[in-house]
DNA sequence: ACTATAATACTTGTATACAAGTATACTCCA
DNA sequence: TGGAGTATACTTGTATACAAGTATTATAGT
């Protein structure tokens, strides 16, 4: 697809997805990862020359881009905005205040499929632990709060979760693909948060949850370290871009 | 732009739109007010022609109202869900949500400047009332709540405003064209209701401005009657589309 | 040296062409 | 009458062509 031999996003992830999705997915990890720097302007002929494919497709994956915040379309040229530390703590509070009304629905609901839904996930997440398997950990872990906030059937906060997964989605992997190989034992300490995820769930005990949580969104601080690690790690080993 | 005649989105507010966003505003207002029932399938080429234009902005325009949930893009043609009285509460909902959290952090904000701003918005939605015009008191009313969102600087949060805003304005475009026809009386209190939102901002009265929110959100009831009143009298008076 | 103006090399937006896939309907056969 | 298979009329996805507008650069004149 682009003339990069490496691609940051998965690619067995989009073996369904159009041209236009695969290179919104294979851009937003490059510009999450600072890959493709902040203030950087995209024009839609460069990055089709550069992917290899028209503009219709490109013109798709800006839109969708725009759509995330992650780029700002304007007159001439899509200026890239980036993820600072601001933007990846404000991803965090709408992730907080999703996460914060769902439970306040589940309590009214049987939440018992759900919590063995919730293990399941669980399960895999330690398989891949188990096999050293960063981006498969990310996918469950993703999915894992996907199926949480699905479970209420509410269509407009699905909606903001489908507007904030795949940025989400980015980070978690970047940031797991680092703990993978640095800090390894992270990851005890994130089961047991899940665990404990489930058993507020379960329970319908909501300080337990909002302890839980709170402690998973400790992480972030953790997160964005492990980010700009990534990003300083990537620029080394990548030529720049120049025109 | 289209054999329709007539058009349910105010033209002028159209002066700088592309056409894919014409058509996109067009197709909402048509979607939300029922004059496009749920379940209709949409095809690309049948849009194009209808709006006489090629498919490249219709396609743009779908993409923009399937990411607001009001279609669904499927492997053949988009199928229309629309707004059931369930999403309308879900909007508000969600609205009610954000709004909250504004709030949260206006509190530790000046406010004065805001405050200020939300009188002027305000002395303009008199105004509209005054000459009956509804689509500018429409305008005011959802500027009036955006420029609350977007007072904090929360980009995230203005993220969601931006997915949500267009349907939202569809709604109280419809809603307000009724109720100045036949509901008149209610502006002295939509008016009132905004003026102790402004007093709570400015005095950073926590359980004011929850009043005020309520309040203005128990006009959703109304809001969904008068939409199935519009959306009769609309459905009456114009020929379904045949294929 | 500097400004004004004109040429040019870009940009996006829209229309059109083509390819590949899918549902429908029809025909042929039993 | 019913069913398998094929033809056909759709669908979307992608590439390309063209038009209109904008920034930049170069040139000419003072």
């Amino acid at each position: 697809m682009s003339e990069y031999n490496d691609y940051l996003y998965p690619q067995k992830w989009l073996s369904k997805a159009s041209t236009g999705d695969r290179v919104a997915y294979e851009l937003r990890m490059r510009i999450i990862s600072g890959l493709i720097e902040s203030g950087t302007i995209l024009s839609e002929n460069k990055l089709a020359a550069d992917f290899e494919v028209s503009r219709s497709p490109i013109r798709e994956a800006l839109r969708i881009l725009a759509s995330e915040n992650i780029i700002r379309l304007e007159k001439m040229g899509a200026v890239v905005i980036g993820l600072s530390e601001k933007e990846i703590e404000e991803i965090y509070d709408v992730r907080l205040l999703i996460e914060t009304f769902v439970f306040e629905r589940l309590i009214k609901m049987d939440t018992t499929n759900l919590a063995l839904e919730l293990s399941k996930t669980l399960e895999m997440m330690k398989v891949a632990i188990k096999y050293n398997d960063a981006d498969e950990f990310s996918y469950q872990d993703v999915m894992f709060h996907e199926t949480i906030i699905r479970s209420i059937g509410h269509s407009y906060i699905t909606m903001i979760w489908n507007n904030l997964k795949p940025v989400m989605e980015g980070l978690i992997l970047l940031s797991m693909r680092m703990r993978f190989k640095e800090k390894y034992e992270d990851f005890t300490r994130i089961v047991k948060n899940h665990e404990l995820y489930i058993d507020a769930i379960r329970a319908k005990d909501r300080e337990l949850m909002i302890k839980s949580l709170h402690e998973n969104f400790d992480d972030v601080q953790g997160k964005v370290e492990d980010l700009w690690r990534s990003q300083q790690m990537l620029s080394k080993g990548v030529e720049p871009q120049n025109d």
